[in-house]
DNA sequence: CGGTCATGCTCAA
DNA sequence: TGAGCCTGACCGG
């Protein structure tokens, strides 16, 4: 689930839950210092890729990445005890979040922040089409294959492995071989669309009207053309490619 | 109930 | 390139 539409989520929710209010912050496991943002104003909550910061008054940012496997637990029950493992849990006036089995959740002063988002590619949900013409000159200008482009947080941030597989097919692109900038620009398009329908709908949207359907992702076939979907490793992941419809 | 895999990423080799 | 991270979902026995 944790690719840039979800993490795009979670930083709206926690911040219509929490912003502006002074957060009660907690490491039930013990392998986050919370102290230096307990009992501190929450002033917002942005996703950048898949990367979240929360910003506190008069404390440094709070950077939070999920990796594969980190999650989220919302409750309105603020005297539910945290459940075990709870890295992070940051609790307002009505409702609390509990941050479990992320591969970041750590403290970032102002110059490591700013590193953190420089180094990032453009986010289709937070550039959409103004970033347009940068995006797709830095994918294209990529020495790498597409599907392994795509993956590359420094040259567009928040695609992962399963809007890789869909957004190529909607381009109709083979991963393997390097796109023009006219391909390239489709396949921002495409994304912007796509993920901020995937915000809205919780979930990989790659047909508007099929909103629980994939093309090839995970599939043995394509759901266009029946034709055998290949999968093999890409760049570390598993590509899911219709040779039929993607050149 | 154990094994495997996963919409991610880092680090060692 | 592969192991590690150390959770949850799923699958077969």
């Amino acid at each position: 689930m944790p690719e840039a539409h979800a993490l795009h989520r979670h930083a709206r929710d926690q911040r219509e839950a929490l912003a502006g209010q002074v957060l009660s912050v907690t490491s039930p496991q013990g392998r986050f210092d919370a102290a230096p943002f307990d009992g501190h104003l929450l002033q917002d909550v942005q996703a950048w890729g898949k990367h979240l910061l929360y910003a506190f008054d008069d404390a440094p940012d709070v950077h939070v990445h999920l990796g594969l496997k980190g999650f989220f637990l919302r409750t309105d029950d603020l005297t539910l005890p945290a459940r075990g493992g709870t890295r992070m849990r940051l609790a307002g006036e009505r409702d609390a979040f509990s941050l479990i089995a992320p591969s970041r959740c750590e403290g970032l002063d102002a110059a490591a922040r700013d590193e953190l988002i420089a180094g990032l590619g453009p986010d289709p949900l937070r550039v959409g089409e103004a970033g347009r013409e940068e995006a797709a000159e830095r994918l294209a200008a990529s020495r790498a294959a597409v599907g392994a482009a795509l993956l590359d947080q420094s040259l567009w941030a928040g695609i992962g492995n399963a809007w890789r597989a869909e957004l190529l097919f909607l381009a109709g692109i083979d991963p393997t071989r390097r796109v023009t900038v006219e391909e390239a620009a489709l396949l921002w398009d495409l994304a912007v669309v796509h993920l901020r329908l995937g915000l809205e709908a919780g979930q990989v949207v790659s047909d508007a009207s099929a909103p629980d359907e994939r093309w090839v992702y995970k599939r043995p076939t394509c759901r266009r053309c029946g034709s055998p979907v290949k999968s093999w490793t890409l760049a570390g992941r598993v590509a899911w490619v219709c040779p039929v419809d993607q050149r």
